[in-house]
Parts: structure tokens; sequence; C-alpha cells
DNA sequence: ACTTAATGTAAAGTATAATTTACATTTGGT
DNA sequence: ACCAAATGTAAATTATACTTTACATTAAGT
């Protein structure tokens, strides 16, 4: 799974540690689903996609193997 | 976080057995996930939602708490 | 009433998401 | 070059998703 919260961020303008606070994680969360460490629950998915004002399916693609 | 699962599925006339096999988990996985029991990984909410022909947020709804 | 498919539930185990702490590296501004 | 903010990375721990097995309950058909 990939998705495009780094771009939405720039976009914004939004730090990682920002982006943790709003969605009250740490900030090496937000670090760790960006660089594909692992995959976010779906809570987290919602909350990062409505923040960045997307749909989920936009932020978040599925890729072969998932 | 609620879903409509079931709704869901019952639209399309489908077992919790079928919609297992479909996005390749158990069928406990998909019953307790109806049941509320845990909140699936964003795999998981994106493979649902696209079976259902619908966007992820209409099928996954953050609620108070979340 | 009987049978069968579908669903609900539960316990134990495994895999993985998320936290915390800590430090290294990069980037941008002055 | 220096400083500070932001990012990358990593290990250890905790929380939770998911599997497997197994059994109980419900719903529907005959």
């Amino acid at each position: 799974m990939k998705n495009s919260i780094k771009v939405e961020r720039a976009k914004k303008n939004m730090t990682q540690q920002e982006l943790a606070e709003l969605i009250q994680v740490s900030r090496q969360t937000i670090n760790s689903i960006e660089a594909g460490k692992y995959v976010p629950s779906t809570v987290l998915a919602l909350k990062i996609a409505k923040i960045f004002g997307q749909p989920v399916e936009l932020i978040f693609e599925l890729e072969e193997g998932d």
C-alpha cells in the first residue's frame, strides 16, 4: 500500500509533528506510515483523509500484493 | 468507528464467508469487524469498499472518541 | 421437528500497528 | 560555518489486528 501523505503535507506546509498532533499519534507513527513501514488503521486513514480534505482512496492506494 | 458492512453485504446478498474469501481474510475477521470488535487495517477497508463499489468514508465512519 | 447454511462468540496464539526514547542526518535561515 | 527545526532511523515495549479451532445459536427450507 502506498500513500501520498508527504505530498499532501507539503501542499498544506505541515510538519510531521503538526499532523501527528492533529490526529493524536506520535510523530514516529506519521514518519513510519509515510516511509511505508506499516499500514495504518482505518481510523487513522479516515482522520488523515479528513484533514487533507481528500477521499481515503486518493491518499491511500492498494498495490500488487495487497 | 462504525461500519455498514452488514448492510452492504445484504444489498449484494453476500455471506460473511464469501466476503472473507474475496478479500482473503478469515470469516471471523469479517464477523468481528461487523460486530465492532476491532478496527480493520486500511488495506482491508480499501478492499471492502472496492468490493461494494463505495467510498471508504461511506462504509466506515468515525465516531466520538476516535 | 429436522437439517443445513449462516452467523455469533470465545480462547489461544501469531503478526503487526503504534508508542517511547534516543540519536543521527538533513534542510533552511542568518 | 553555525544554529535550529524537521526528518530519518532504530530498538524495545505495548496494544491491537488477524488467524485458527471449536462450539453455540439463529434462520430458512423441507
